[in-house]
DNA sequence: CGTAGTGTCCTATCGTGATAGAACAGTAAA
DNA sequence: TTTACTGTTCTATCACGATAGGACACTACG
């Protein structure tokens, strides 16, 4: 499925969630007019509790990403993608510059924290590629 | 003062004090044998709770990076540099791949993150730069 | 001595995120 | 209609971070 929940992220699980639902929207994972797992389904799912997940949709049905349909589910709104677009960038640059920001106040050099990042960043791009191999092999 | 706040880190402030104090001593910028400030005084400059304050350094005395001399004050052991300098890295590494991990997961490219990423590293360079000149001029 | 500063411990309250379990109204299909 | 789904609402409980305020033992200083 497309959402997964990941307990040392920092993050709170409902606010997991609503980032991953814009994300989805925001690549084309999730176009207007999909409806998204039903509350129980999901919460099972992720092994949450379903008023973890009424929350977090909750919160994306009051940003007017998502539309409920009485009795039948909630599907995302025609308005959502141009919404998530911008707002992914956003979300994910002010984490990324919290971060930079503790890391530079912490004295490191800035060639030193350029070296982390990418570091980081090859250890993802191996990861995908293991992945899209079919071999999940790891050290 | 070296120690600072940030309301929308996402870390608590407990921690934010406890990793300032250990990058702190990592950078050298809290040499073993100096003394912490006390816990009211810390309390009072950053505009909270001195059990928070007390949080922190009950934390840092455990894993031995403080050591209490009663009556007088918290002082940074010797073993603290190692510890921390061995910790720092790490700390941020953590940070630093967790939001990676989100980025990537929102079906960013590798190119697009690394872009995100330059974009506010350079403009934590700008704003150091301008700070070391004096002038704080921004956009 | 007393005073002022240390750390330490304690109880109590608050907000928030999460869990548990129940109930209700609406829709879809057999 | 009955059954099985939907979302929605509600109360209760718990853990955790933070706040508030008080108390105690110790040390340094005058």
């Amino acid at each position: 499925m497309f959402f997964s929940i990941n307990p040392t992220n920092g993050l709170a699980i409902f606010d997991q969630i609503v980032r991953q639902v814009k994300f989805a929207v925001a690549s084309g994972t999730l176009p207007p007019g999909e409806m998204v797992p039903s509350v129980r389904e999901l919460a099972k799912e992720l092994a949450v509790n379903p008023n973890t997940v009424v929350k977090a949709y909750r919160d994306l049905t009051a940003e007017g990403i998502l539309e409920a349909v009485r009795g039948t589910g909630l599907n995302v709104t025609e308005d959502a993608v141009a919404h998530c677009e911008k707002e992914r960038l956003t979300l994910l640059r002010e984490r990324i510059r919290h971060v930079l920001e503790e890391a530079h106040s912490s004295r490191l050099e800035t060639g030193e924290i350029r070296e982390l990042v990418e570091d980081e960043l090859t250890r993802l791009e191996r990861a995908a590629k293991g992945k899209r191999g079919k071999k999940g092999a790891d050290s």
